[in-house]
DNA sequence: CTACCATGTAGACAGCGACTACATCGTTCT
DNA sequence: AGAACGATGTAGTCGCTGTCTACATGGTAG
C-alpha cells in the first residue's frame, strides 16, 4: 500500500487530463466531477477547489480544446506546397483534429459557458478563421483567387469546414469517407473563390 | 380547484409539447423527467409509461425535430423561381430553423440516440440531402451547373448549410448577420458547381 | 360482469452537484 | 525558530435527479 500525500499537487492537470478522456467515451453528460474524484483518487469535493463548478470544468475542458485544435492548425497552414495545397492542409487538420476529439469539438462549440470564461473561448476561438483570412489575402494578391471581401470568404471556408468536422466527427457522413468529404468541400470552396462570389465583393 | 382525471388522457404529447420548450431555454441538459412532470401535473412515474428513460424522450424529440425541418425544406424547395432562387431558399430554410430551434437542432444531431431510434432517424434526417440532390440533377440537366456526381455535390452542399445553420444557432459567426453568411455561403456553393468540381468528377 | 391491460400514483434507492465545517501543510512574516 | 495564514485536501449534508418497484384506476373486449 502506498501512502499519498495529503496533497495531491497536480490535481488540476490530473482532472482534466482525465476528462478529457472520460467525455470522448462518455460524452459531456457522462462527465462527473465525483466520477473523476474517484479516478483520481481524491475525496469528492476536491475539485471544487479547481473548478468552481462543473461548468467550469468544461470551460477549462473547452479552452484547452481550442489550444491544441489552433496548434494542429498553425502547423498545417506553415506546411510545404502551394497556397492551394496548404488550404486543404488546414482543412484536413480542422477535420481530422474533429474526427479525433469528437466530444470535445462539440464542447468547445457549445453555447452555455460562464460569461466570464466566453470572452476567452472567443478569441480563442477565432484564431483559425484569422489563418483562413491570412491565407485567403495571400492567394488574392497572388491572382490565385477573385477579389472579394476575405473577412467573408473566409467565415464561408470556416463555416463549411465546421460543417464537414461535426457531420464527420458525428458519423452522419452517410458513408462518404471522411477525405472524400473533405476533398469535394474545399475543391468547391476553391473553385467557387476562383471565379468569385458575389455575396463577398463588396469589399 | 379543478378536479383532475386519473389518466391524463395525452400526456405523452403534452411532454413532448412541453420538453420542447424546455430545452430551448435551459438546454437538454436541463430537462429534468421530475421537472417535466410537475409541469404537467403528473406524478413523477407517469412518464415513464411514454418513454421508458430520459434518453427515448430525446430520441422522440430528435424525431419530431426531423419531421418539422424536413416538412419546412420542402415546401421551400418547391417555392416559386429558378432553380438558383429555389437553392436559396432551401438554404435559408434549413438556417432558419436551426436559429429558430437551436437546441432541438443539436439533439436531432447528437450521436447518443438509441439504437433502435437511430435507424428511424437516419432514414428521417437523410431526407435534406435527397432533395438537395434533386434540386442539382435538375440545374445540370438545365445547364445551369456543370457535371459531376450529384451525390458528392448534394452532400457538399448539405455539409457547409450544416455548419452555417450551427454556427448561426450557436452565435457563433462573430458578429456577421446570419443572411449574410447564408448568401454568401450559397453564392460560393453555386459558383463552385457552376465551374465544376475535381473531386466530384467521376460519376 | 369480469378479466385484462394500458396508464396513472407513491415510495425507495443510489448517484449527482453544491455547500459547509474541518484537517493538513507549505509559505511568509516577525 | 515559531506563529499566522492561505491554498488545498477531507467528510458530512442537502435537495435534486433517473430508475425501479408495488399498487391504484378505469376503459375495453370477451
Amino acid at each position: 500500500m502506498i501512502e499519498q500525500p495529503y496533497h495531491h499537487g497536480k490535481l488540476r492537470e490530473a482532472l482534466l487530463e482525465r476528462a478529457m478522456e472520460t467525455i470522448e467515451v462518455a460524452g459531456v453528460e457522462g462527465l462527473s466531477l465525483r466520477q473523476l474524484a474517484r479516478d483520481v483518487n481524491v475525496s469528492h469535493g476536491a475539485p471544487a477547489k479547481h473548478f468552481r463548478d462543473r461548468q467550469a470544468l468544461i470551460d477549462a475542458l473547452a479552452m484547452a480544446g481550442f489550444e491544441l485544435m489552433n496548434h494542429r492548425i498553425l502547423t498545417a497552414s506553415e506546411s510545404e506546397g502551394s497556397l492551394r495545397e496548404r488550404f486543404v492542409s488546414v482543412a484536413k487538420a480542422y477535420v481530422g483534429f474533429a474526427v479525433a476529439h469528437p466530444a470535445l469539438l462539440s464542447v468547445m462549440y457549445s453555447t452555455k459557458h460562464h460569461t466570464d470564461s466566453s470572452a476567452e473561448l472567443r478569441s480563442t476561438g477565432g484564431q483559425g478563421i484569422e489563418i483562413a483570412k491570412g491565407m485567403i489575402i495571400e492567394a488574392q494578391e497572388a491572382g490565385e483567387l477573385a477579389a472579394g471581401n476575405p473577412e467573408t470568404l473566409a467565415m464561408v471556408c470556416f463555416v463549411s469546414l465546421h460543417g464537414a468536422a461535426l457531420l464527420a466527427a458525428g458519423k452522419h457522413l452517410d458513408g462518404m469517407p471522411v477525405e472524400a468529404a473533405v476533398a469535394a468541400t474545399t475543391d468547391t470552396l476553391w473553385a467557387g473563390m476562383t471565379v468569385g462570389v458575389p455575396a463577398a465583393q463588396s469589399s
